[in-house]
RNA sequence: GGUCUUGUGGCCGAGGGGCUAGGCAGCGGUCUGCAAAACCGUGUACAGCGGUUCGAAUCCGCUCGAGACCUCCA
């Protein structure tokens, strides 16, 4: 390859070369969910954004710890129930322990997550695991006299970090005096000192089930000190990559960067990186809009808003179509043109396997790897990849029509680009129906043979019964001179 | 109101001072019993108005539109 890899690091607005702190080995840590619902669209995209990190950072030899959590407590809700955990809150309504509803929904995002081929994480730390660690997080915080105490409560003095030059706003780009005087009022402030104070241990009111015992009170961590506790316990103090969505860039991943300076007199890492939203009719698809389709939904295809049920690959492609750092624009029509794509990119990658070899090559094929690979340094530019791997299947199609010839060597060549691309790095893989597929090829293959003796009978009215009846279970037959092949869509 | 981002052909989306992005859809053809697929050909696209420049979709300014964050959110 002929370039470095490249990384928009949110922190400097600026594309930076990659240089690991500690070569070769990579700490990337990356906000996971927080398990009180389905998994949506929404939270498809960091998981493949950064699995795509993932992958290309292991396939260009470096040791990667890749640290995803869960959160399973803390997160405060903006209602009349203000002060109780989403968690607690859903296991109250549902009569359920708050660790059962929390153990339902990792299990269901796993199960997606297993499905969308992103791999699992090194390590899945969970909050409600790690609440010693950031007891003793708070705790050194307070010691730097950077945090109050009150009233059971702690909170991080956001003023008094500020003027110690540490620049609470310079992730996101804001500024104190503005955030002192554009934060809202809301009930339950009048503990903190400024209204920007954000708290990092919570004394729990008596009806609060998810509770711990601390020096402090009997309650729960903070919005954001899991993600500095965990992040410091699996990577250390300062690690490469932190990744999430950019709605986290404030106050959450703000706030990190000022508790992991508390801590330790710096940043937690070296490189900020953060995916766009998924937006549907030009606006955010979020919980707190109501807009949301869960994954569960697009694979079985029961929502209003869906004309079918779409495959992980497809969602998993339709993702990558886009640069990560931008906002994609749901419809059914963007997905149905994803889904399209998809097929037949991997009907290219089938047909690739059985192109015969000529003595020259009429077309340049070996430039495309190279092409791919500084796509892909480019700050992850996964849709200029695929263009180019269209560009690999329009060979390979134009081969197999016999208007363009290939060496065993180009083809070979090929094989390498679907195989590292689209497989190891995209990961994109074929649909598979079941693990019944020899049965089924071999079913296909008597299926077919009867219809070819039909049509050489001209018994047309067989052959297409054959062809529709397939066609309506999904199976679609494409016949050429060298004979029908079969799809299932 | 503050901070940040953004406006590309019917749709989704790259790019980003002079070089065809790509996919889907459409149209015309080749092939085919028909269809599908595949292949070939096919598009006055860069919100508007000014400015800088030999040259702007790309840089700058203004106008208009959209979004995110400021409150849990991927």
């Amino acid at each position: 390859m002929s370039s470095e890899l490249q990384i928009f690091n949110t922190l400097s607005r600026t594309k930076e070369g990659f240089k690991p702190l500690n070569h070769p080995f990579v700490g990337m840590y990356v906000c996971g969910p927080t398990v009180y619902g389905h998994a949506h669209l929404g939270h498809a995209r960091p998981a493949i954004t950064f699995d795509i990190v993932f992958r290309y950072l292991k396939h260009l030899g470096y040791k990667v710890r890749y640290v995803r959590n869960i959160t399973d407590v803390g997160h405060l809700e903006n209602d009349a129930d203000a002060g109780e955990d989403k968690i607690a809150k859903k296991a109250r309504l549902e009569h359920l322990e708050p660790m059962e509803v929390a153990q339902y929904f990792t299990n269901t995002y796993h199960k997606n997550m297993e499905d969308l081929n992103v791999l699992p994480p090194s390590i899945e730390p969970l909050a409600s695991g790690h609440i010693i660690e950031q007891i003793e997080t708070i705790q050194k915080i307070l010691d730097a006299g950077l945090a109050y105490i009150s009233n059971g409560s702690v909170y991080f003095d956001v003023k008094k970090y500020d003027a110690r030059t540490h620049q609470y706003g310079c992730l996101s780009g804001r500024v104190l005096e503005d955030l002192l005087s554009t934060t809202r009022e809301l009930a339950g402030q009048e503990e903190k000192h400024n209204t920007a104070d954000f708290a990092l241990w919570k004394k729990a009111s008596p009806e609060h089930i998810m509770r711990w015992k601390s020096p402090w009170s009997e309650g729960f961590p903070g919005w954001h000190v899991e993600c500095t506790a965990m992040s410091a316990k699996y990577l250390g103090e300062e690690f490469d990559i932190h990744g999430g969505g950019m709605d986290l860039l404030f106050p959450h991943h703000e706030s990190e960067i000022a508790q992991s300076t508390g801590v330790s007199g710096h940043g937690p890492c070296r490189y900020w990186m953060h995916n766009n939203m998924i937006t549907i009719n030009g606006q955010k698809m979020g919980k707190s809009l109501g807009n949301f389709i869960t994954l569960n939904e697009f694979f079985n295809g029961e929502h209003t808003s869906l004309e079918k049920a779409f495959t992980s690959m497809t969602i998993r492609f339709f993702i990558l179509q886009a640069h990560y750092r931008s906002t994609l624009d749901f419809s059914n029509e963007a997905l149905l043109a994803a889904e399209k794509g998809f097929a037949r990119l991997m009907e290219a990658y089938k047909t690739l396997q059985t192109l015969t070899p000529s003595a020259s090559s009429s077309c340049e094929a070996s430039s495309l790897k190279g092409k791919c690979y500084d796509a892909l340094n480019d700050d992850f530019n996964t849709p200029i990849v695929i263009s180019y791997l269209f560009e690999a299947t329009r060979i390979i199609n134009a081969t197999k029509d016999g208007k363009e010839t290939l060496t065993v060597a180009d083809i070979d060549l090929l094989k390498e680009l679907f195989n590292t691309f689209v497989l190891d790095i995209l990961g994109l893989v074929p649909n598979t129906s079941s693990d019944n597929t020899h049965i089924l090829d071999k079913i296909m293959e008597i299926l077919l043979s009867i219809r070819q003796q039909a049509k050489e009978n001209k018994d047309y009215a067989t052959s297409d019964k054959i062809r529709n009846t397939l066609s309506e279970i999904g199976i679609s037959i494409k016949d050429s001179k060298e004979g029908s092949t079969w799809t299932l869509s």
